[in-house]
DNA sequence: AATTTAAAGTGTAATTTATACACAATAATT
DNA sequence: AATTATTGTGTATAAATTACACTTTAAATT
């Protein structure tokens, strides 16, 4: 946190009062809040959009955001959006950057922080139609409003690194699930081929899948077995995840 | 970015001016930058304080700060705290996280943007004395103004894993180091011991160090040959640097 | 009922990477 | 000349990663 002192006038002694009105004198921003939300649908990596409510961003694709309240948290205002574009709460939200170029929003000065969020689409499929939201595949992302391409890029990278260190992948996923489906889901975010049976291997001997005991069903072919992710043992574990390091 | 619009009232389209307005009339925010500055220095990984000035954190030590003025971007401003508190310019310097919740600054509400920087201490010395600065331990980092431990706790930390995973260690240290120098600084950070062969085999299979034809000098005892990183090489590699991982 | 289809499920050998560990060489100091 | 403290080096073992192919199963088709 700052000094509360302008440029190179550190030194003296300030009561709350002489701060309060430093603070209210001098320069102050506009904040907000962008989510990057992604969702995994028929074995693709999707990003939720809206199309841009600004004028000379006509048609442009933009993240969803807003601004950040007067007595309002940051996450919580990330989760105050989550919950009101698709209807979720209780779902994977991280903290990824915060963008702050001066002429980054055409109007005034706004700094944004960025926030990368996992759904899952089944429990979703809401109120997509009626408003201007749309669910793009990750590759085909191209020009978007503001520097939210940037955002969105910076967001994803993250996203490719942290699924390799921690178990966020889960959270894209219905509770029960396939190895093929889990690995369908490291192939789309990670955009690489893996080999099939090192995977299940690699997997399995983490020891946190759960046999649930189910198959799947309605497949045209040799049905496998579903599994659920272990969370409590995962949050027990003092070693927590070395890594999937593909 | 935000759609400029407060809470669930999208979809209609603005123009600048609307939004100039909206903006002006609804909640703003104090911006500052806290960085948290590294330096080594006698086998020590030290971390860059000053006394808070703030009254009722009197005593208390704090993160250099400073509010960001309105034309300047949160990497600037950063690299303006650096310039001013050490006189160095060219350092490593990284954002981290934001701070905001809402009661963090006992006077108003101020978010801010922490950033991790690396500094060589050797070409600093300067205006320690003279003002409130210390080089602390970074283990015996305690209490802190405002939620700035909190902030060094999430600095430290995440330097602690981006040392594993790309070589920023390097500008910690002089130009010139010895192994010995460059493992002392690893044990440091990372706050274990390492196995001296397999360090030295690690960083020579890298094939990053060029060995500069110098020794070590005044030392008690055999000298050690001395080092440089090969930024350029590293730099053009598109490999890049595979983890350290030890 | 028999055949086809598509993916599930499984193991091993080769390679690479990480770890554990000890002694001779050197420069400075006494 | 002896002592001191650290440099510099190699190998054997263990662990992790990679590459790779065939049989089993359920559903769909003939």
């Amino acid at each position: 946190m700052a000094q509360a002192t302008v440029a190179g006038q550190a030194g003296k002694i300030r009561t709350f009062k002489s701060i309060q009105t430093e603070v209210q004198n001098i320069n102050k921003v506009a904040l907000s809040v962008d989510c990057v939300i992604f969702g995994f649908d028929e074995n693709k990596l999707k990003v939720l959009l809206i199309r841009s409510d600004l004028k000379n961003f006509e048609g442009q694709w933009s993240l969803l955001g807003d601004l950040v309240l007067p007595d309002e948290g940051l996450d919580t205002a990330a989760y105050r959006i989550l919950k009101q574009r698709t209807g979720l709460n209780d779902v994977f939200l991280e903290q990824v950057q915060t963008f702050g170029d001066v002429h980054r929003h055409p109007a005034s000065r706004v700094v944004t922080v960025a926030y990368c969020s996992l759904i899952n689409i089944q429990h979703h499929k809401l109120n997509i139609l009626d408003n201007e939201l749309h669910w793009h595949d990750v590759g085909s992302v191209n020009e978007m409003a503001f520097d939210h391409k940037k955002i969105f890029d910076a967001t994803y990278l993250q996203l490719q690194k942290r699924v390799r260190e921690h178990p966020l992948g889960f959270s894209l996923l219905p509770n029960k699930f396939s190895l093929r489906e889990l690995q369908n889901l490291y192939e789309a975010i990670l955009d690489v081929k893996l080999d099939r049976r090192n995977f299940r291997k690699k997997f399995f001997a983490m020891d946190l899948l759960i046999d649930v005991g189910e198959i799947e069903t309605d497949v045209p072919h040799r049905p496998g077995k579903l599994y659920r992710f272990d969370y409590q043992k995962y949050e027990g574990s003092t070693r927590k995840w070395s890594g999937i390091a593909f």
